[in-house]
DNA sequence: ATGGTTGCCTCGCAA
């Protein structure tokens, strides 16, 4: 009964004291970690593996980077979102373990709309639709977690109308997101919870944790499969009230075994 | 209220 956990931990140098106390209290099978923001060979691997964890990472200087962590043995590594060789972003990262296909990302923000980062973001999001279409006709079951910097609907912003024109939450984006969840996917916590309010991101500008002026931005897809075998998906808002926090915090997957 | 904060490791950019 594996617990898949999904956690932008907004730089994991500058959180390491919060993630490994973090892990060893909430104890996830698997950890889909984004914005490590730092290479690959920097990611502290001796710290996490003494928790238990095998790993496979995918780094970069400054900027993004995922990690996949996992109690489980981690087999048949993919680094990176096929579809576009010139994409130097460390955004993706998937491999098989305890049972399910499981995928991390970090969906591009796309801020400002007028720049070339929103066709980078909707462009990124046609791969990422490519790439399930791809694990779908595999016909194992599998997970898609992380930052996917989507408000599905209005009920997932503290504020809707003032987010309209941005890229989190334009109707470009949105329609993107719901071709994804079309190709036949479940969006887990919405799906469990269908009307409860619970943001995963909270800006550190302006008193927007106090405030409770959040988002939820941090999803897991299912799979029809992994769908059936759902047991209950959370969201831990412990961590963002720590010392030092991520401006995300967790979110919580858990199934049943995989068949 | 056109503000405000954090991380990177530069002296601005990304979020």
């Amino acid at each position: 009964m594996p617990t898949i956990a999904t956690w932008n931990v907004n730089s994991v140098k500058a959180r390491l004291p919060n993630v490994l106390e973090w892990l060893r209290s909430a104890a996830p099978d698997i950890v889909l970690m984004q914005e490590i923001k730092c290479e690959t060979e920097a990611f502290p691997a001796l710290e996490i593996g003494d928790l238990g964890y095998n790993l496979a990472v995918l780094g970069q200087k400054s900027y993004n980077g995922v990690a996949l962590l996992s109690k489980l043995p981690i087999e048949d590594v993919q680094l990176g979102l096929p579809g576009n060789d010139g994409d130097l972003h460390a955004r993706y990262i998937e491999a098989t373990t305890g049972g399910y296909r499981v995928g991390g990302l970090y969906l591009p923000n796309g801020n400002p709309v007028a720049s070339e980062k929103y066709p980078y973001k909707l462009a990124w999001m046609d791969r990422l639709k490519a790439r399930i279409r791809d694990l779908l006709a595999t016909g194992q079951p599998f997970v898609l977690g992380g930052d996917y910097n989507v408000i599905p609907a209005p009920e997932d912003c503290y504020d809707p109308k003032a987010w309209e024109e941005d890229a989190l939450y334009r109707l470009e984006t949105r329609r993107k997101f719901r071709e994804l969840l079309h190709l036949g996917l479940t969006e887990a916590y919405r799906t469990l919870h269908p009307s409860e309010r619970a943001y995963t991101f909270w800006d550190y500008q302006a008193g927007a944790w106090p405030l409770d002026k959040g988002l939820r931005i941090d999803h897991f897809l299912l799979s029809p499969q992994a769908a059936d075998k759902v047991i209950s998906c959370t969201v831990d808002r412990e961590p963002r009230g720590r010392p030092k926090a991520s401006d995300h915090t967790p979110v919580m997957l858990t199934l049943d075994e995989a068949a």
